[in-house]
DNA sequence: TCTTGGCACTCAGGACTTTCGAGTGCCAAG
DNA sequence: CTTGGCACTCGAAAGTCCTGAGTGCCAAGA
């Protein structure tokens, strides 16, 4: 009860952050919202999410911003990707439509992205080296630290040394192998991610959630040769304040496609849309910028991934809306060329 | 006499503008530079070049700033392209060493220029009007389904793909890739659209008819993508003042190629280096940048442009030398490619 | 005719102070 | 658990003062 009013708080509180920029007040929040409270219990509820680390304030005797965490609970629970109209539905198709080749249809869908959400698109090309899983293999060198190797049918190998938290047994450690190859083995690199995400539910902490983790990461690591077309860095000129500690970095990520496609391939589980945010990701400088990608391509296959990067206080339930939109219409027209 | 110290103190004005950043005074000029004369002199002359327009003041009671007429007269009488050194000249040629493809030439450009310069490079893919045809290619994806390849001797590659209304045999395939490679290879664009033409009478509806257009509609189209390569944008970062004004224009200008290949454009007169100043464009949003552009091409002639965008505030002599080592050095990687 | 030292004047920018008000935390009563 | 009241905090905006770099002008000197 007073549970579910804190949430309806926390979503407030993003969404008026989100609109104005300006930290929020526990007055202006009942004014805007018809929360049917006094500031005062809002002040409470505030205190509250603070303790719990989902709000900050900027100095004492400011309004609240939602922290990285408050994002994340409000991407997580409090919104529904909210679909589309009709007007922009037609606005996408018409957009993509009449595009002849490849290359065309990278560039409209990274145009239409930028524009439909005002941020930095970035698409990745489909991928046409479709190197394939050869085998995975587990090598455990302590009770608590495990070999990854990942065996290209292209020839190449990577490895990655993992630290687990709990030792696993000898059955555990053949049973993810079998587990871990029956998911991967013999599929291209984008649904071997997919299939490895889906096969395996994130347990935090857990020991097989590393293992997939590092091998999801190996993968990304081996699709650093793939191309990727970026659109609507106009739009960072709307950062106005934190020049510096945001643009900068990303002006530089945007020119290092490698760090591009380690951004975009972390999200490449196919369907949903994944989001990043601020510190979340491997690179410190961002801490700021979110990620929101998802994967597209023929046939629901993520062949390669496509999304946008963005202030952390950005309009998240309406740039999901846009990705996913976009996604989908990419990949129906790649269905039907 | 005093005219020749009047282009000293302008000169000095620029470089110590350049260099610092802030409106330079009588003082400091005579500081900095052994001009051998007192402050006083130096103001005198400082009221004539106001007068005559070159430099101007900020606000009452500070130093001179060069004015774009200021930049012009030094760009054109007061300085001379300064060679590169040695060490300098190596690094350009083993930058562009190894390079194995035209976009690998570009690419590869676009980032030494900018991390010579500091600056926003912008590298044009040569142009199609001049270069041959190399080999036509016809790839059959299915029966009725033909992927038409137009190498060019620039090493570019355009691709089209084709449907037919009645599908090919093998032989006949060779037969028509035999055909079309005799009427186009070596020829220049232009003529090799004439001669395609001439060897196939155009029957409607027939497959061969079909092929030819795509080819040449391939071949003519070349004026609306032409394309550019933009690298360096994060040095954008060091604008820091004057964000508003100058970044967020520039930032649009670079995602609208057409307008890069304008600003380019106006530069490519073969040999020198050409230099547009703040104003001097078309463009009114970009009047506190410059632009550095010089063409390239093999055997001098100018297929393409290279150049870079920057602040108006910028250390000419050096970035015209760097602009014009690279177009060389690439020039030479062409010829010998 | 050009150069130079002297001198009064200007004014942006930094340092400092004051004021204002949005917003908070806490408490006692409902 | 909610709410009105109240004292408190502190950043931002506005105002004030001061400094010093830099100027323009003038009269004397070369």
């Amino acid at each position: 009860m007073q549970e579910e009013r804190r949430l309806a708080v926390l979503r407030a509180i993003v969404e008026d952050y989100v609109s104005t920029e300006e930290p929020v007040g526990s007055k202006a929040l009942v004014e805007r919202h018809g929360l049917g409270v006094s500031p005062a219990t809002v002040r409470n509820d505030m205190a509250v999410l603070e303790e719990e680390g989902f709000i900050t304030q900027p100095h004492t005797s400011a309004g609240r911003v939602p922290t990285d965490k408050g994002y994340r609970l409000f991407v997580d629970r409090l919104t529904t990707v909210k679909p589309m109209s009709a007007a922009e539905r037609r606005a996408i198709a018409t957009f993509l439509d009449g595009a002849v080749d490849l290359d065309d249809v990278v560039g409209r869908s990274v145009r239409l992205l930028s524009q439909l959400t005002r941020q930095v698109a970035v698409v990745q090309y489909p991928t046409l080296t479709r190197s394939t899983v050869r085998h995975v293999e587990l090598v455990a060198l302590t009770p608590s630290k495990l070999l990854v190797v990942l065996i290209l049918s292209t020839g190449r190998v990577e490895q990655r040394l993992v630290e687990l938290e709990t030792a696993l047994t000898d059955d555990e450690l053949a049973d993810l192998r079998q587990l871990v190859n029956r998911a991967a083995t013999g599929e291209i690199i984008a649904t071997a991610v997919t299939a490895l995400r889906e096969a395996v539910p994130p347990v935090d902490g857990h020991a097989v959630a590393a293992v997939v983790d590092s091998l999801v990461e190996a993968m990304s690591d081996h699709r650093s040769d793939e191309r990727v077309a970026v659109g609507g860095a106009a739009n960072l000129a709307r950062y106005g304040d934190s020049f510096d500690s945001a643009v900068r970095p990303l002006l530089e990520a945007l020119e290092e496609h490698v760090i591009l496609l380690k951004l975009l391939g972390e999200a490449s589980t196919g369907g949903a849309v994944t989001v990043r945010i601020g510190h979340e990701g491997p690179y410190q400088e961002l801490a700021s910028t979110s990620v929101v990608a998802t994967g597209y391509g023929p046939r629901d296959e993520a062949l390669a991934t496509l999304g946008i990067v963005g202030p952390t206080r950005m309009d998240y339930p309406g740039t999901m809306a846009a990705v996913r939109a976009v996604a989908r219409y990419v990949s129906r027209f790649l269905d039907e060329g």
